[in-house]
RNA sequence: UGGGGCGUAGCCAAGUGGUAAGGCAACGGGUUUUGAUCCCGUGUACCGCAGGUUCGAAUCCUGCCGCCCCAGCCA
């Protein structure tokens, strides 16, 4: 693995974070959280808040909780809170014993809102949510007080017990701040705090009927906790301001610093949950974990290694510039990771028939291949060879273009590890497909033998016929057409850039033997293709199905483009 | 047209007044029984634009332009 480049690890978080260390400021100690909402999976967005928040508390001993912000039970779900932290484990991060949920402290919130009306920082408004919005303003114009904002303190205590007793129907009234209507930032005008909400939480019950909003619950978390740093994206910066407000506003034991940073986007791929979801609504693709999903479960599936996810965020680098980063950068870090550690097999993903009529029938050599051709520690397995073979359609061509130095009519290739073969004739059939290709091997130039020596210009890979197995192969590629499918433009939805060859299933690969007990989950590398993983959910027992994770940088296709462009 | 944020090579990103790191991509070349890996080499980026301050500015000031976020009883 390479190591990230010089600079990570002096983003302007950190910088931040080491001067409050020098400065004594929190005694030197560093704490961060993660808070997910469990109403989704994570996906490579959040990965980088994981890493940040983890990592950083990792680098300064300190220590990172892994907090479900779990303030709307209509939105959330039991089956989000395992999968999240399945995720966050697969990642590589531990929390420990900061496993926390913001229902921890519906109590203390409740308590916090109560300081507040008593206060007179805080009232309950009996406005419906329409006529709320109608007097908040818009942008440009300042907002009117609401009639009931200066109900009697007692009248405000009085109902804000009726709200969390039940007393009244969801929406009949909200908890207000009482900051100010005209504040030129929208949070600032009276936002809401409390909302009524008669559903069973999936942790409290029906112990509640009314609910704290995302500000002040996560404030509050965050001041119990003893977050030192809450670090969160851009789109909360307008937040902080009623973050130092709640702070300012209320006794807490500590006063955690909010700093907000970019969010992270990849090329071709969104990160909206709510989009995350419609695709899996409309049947778009099988799942959280479908292979093609930029989260955290469909990377997983796709064989990407945690590793490679850690690098690539860290490469990507913390700063508030908004990003869209070439899949190419993702790809790259998987690729480098596997080329590390992925044995190399054999697989024929569209088999093209090769019989070498100069091998005797019923013949079988046990020929021995590298693992790792860079790293002979990984050792050797042996291959079957016999006389009837498959190789790639794509080896072949009976008219090939310049500089094709695979096999073609007449022409010599070696069988890596095996022979070195000469194209002699060329089966078609009527409708002038070439079903058969017919060779003769060079017995002198089996490879381990001095006449192995020989240079020939290709190498292609193989696998016996009789002795490979069939599988399916499933191959990803973008999930959209543009780059950017989240800018949504001409009206256009993001569905409609959905690229169409996103999945494309090969049935009939053919794999070397040895690689038919493979476990769900083996990463390998089919040579000369790419880095395929058994799938952990559709495998058979004997029967793997591969997916693959990504394809080898392939030069050849770059000249095949460049001379295509130049006709 | 209110408020907040951001603008350094195709994509990321250092740089915090002294004369533009690094990574990825791209392009050459070498090694190679994976057209992979590995190795070597190649980039004047009008530092968004225009003024100003200064001996000197990507870094300070002013004005402008562009992009992103905010009007949930979502997070």
């Amino acid at each position: 693995m390479t190591e990230p480049s010089g600079t990570a690890g002096t983003d302007f978080i950190r910088q931040i974070i080491a001067a409050d260390k020098a400065s004594g400021k929190h005694d030197g100690r560093v704490v961060t959280r993660f808070p997910p909402e469990p109403n989704g999976y994570l996906h490579i967005g959040h990965v980088m808040s994981i890493c940040l928040n983890f990592g950083i508390a990792r680098e300064n001993n300190g220590c990172c909780y892994l907090r479900f912000d779990d303030t709307n039970p209509a939105k959330e779900d039991q089956d989000f809170v395992d999968s999240i932290m399945a995720d966050v484990s697969w990642l590589g991060f531990d929390w420990q014993d900061q496993l926390t949920h913001a229902s921890d402290y519906f109590a203390a919130i409740h308590d916090c809102a109560v300081k507040l009306i008593e206060d007179g920082k805080a009232y309950v408004d009996s406005l419906s949510a329409d006529e709320i919005r109608a007097h908040r303003g818009t942008l440009t114009e300042p907002g009117v007080d609401s009639p009931h904002r200066d109900r009697p303190i007692a009248e405000n205590l009085d109902l804000f017990r009726r709200m969390r007793d039940g007393e009244f129907a969801d929406g009949a009234c909200v908890l207000r701040a009482k900051i100010d209507m005209a504040a030129p930032n929208m949070n600032l005008r009276d936002p809401t705090l409390y909302r009524i909400r008669k559903l069973v939480h999936q942790r409290t019950g029906d112990a509640w009927s009314m609910y704290p909003m995302y500000d002040f619950a996560h404030t509050i978390s965050d001041a119990l906790e003893g977050i030192t740093h809450s670090l969160c994206t851009l789109e909360f910066e307008d937040h902080r301001p009623l973050y130092e407000w709640i702070l300012d506003n209320l006794e807490l034991p500590s006063r955690p610093r909010q700093i907000e940073f970019s969010r992270l986007n990849v090329a071709y791929g969104i990160t909206s949950k709510r989009k995350l979801a419609a695709l899996i609504d409309k049947g778009l693709v099988t799942g959280w974990d479908d292979p093609r999903m930029p989260t955290v479960a469909g990377m997983r599936r796709r064989g990407y290694t945690a590793q490679s996810l850690q690098t690539f965020v860290r490469n990507a680098g913390v700063t508030k510039k908004d990003k869209l980063i070439e899949m190419g950068a993702l790809e790259n870090c998987v690729r480098e990771d596997l080329n590390e550690c992925a044995p190399r097999v054999f697989a024929v993903l569209d088999p093209l028939k090769v019989v070498l009529t100069n091998y005797p029938e019923g013949q079988m050599e046990r020929l021995t291949a590298a693992n790792h051709p860079n790293l002979p520690d990984m050792g050797s397995r042996e291959i079957p060879f016999t006389r009837e073979i498959y190789i790639e359609r794509d080896d072949f061509m009976e008219d090939p273009p310049r500089k094709f130095f695979r096999l073609r009519p007449g022409g010599e290739v070696r069988l890596r590890y095996a022979y070195i073969i000469k194209c002699v004739d060329v089966i078609k059939d009527a409708a002038g497909n070439v079903t058969e290709v017919h060779c003769t091997i060079d017995p002198e130039s089996k490879s381990g033998k001095p006449g192995a020596e020989r240079k020939v210009k290709g190498t292609i890979h193989w696998v016996s016929a009789a002795e490979s197995i069939g599988v399916e192969v499933r191959l990803f590629d973008r999930m959209f057409t543009v780059a950017n499918p989240d800018a949504e433009r001409d009206g256009k939805a993001f569905t409609d850039f959905l690229n169409p060859d996103s999945l494309t299933i090969a049935p009939d690969c053919r794999i070397e033997p040895g690689l038919a007990a493979a476990a769900p989950g083996t990463r390998v590398q089919f040579e000369r293709l790419g880095y395929f993983v058994v799938d952990i959910r559709d495998a058979a027992p004997g029967r793997p199905v591969f997916n693959r994770i990504v394809t080898l940088r392939d030069s050849w296709a770059k000249l095949e483009r460049a001379q295509l462009a130049q006709i």
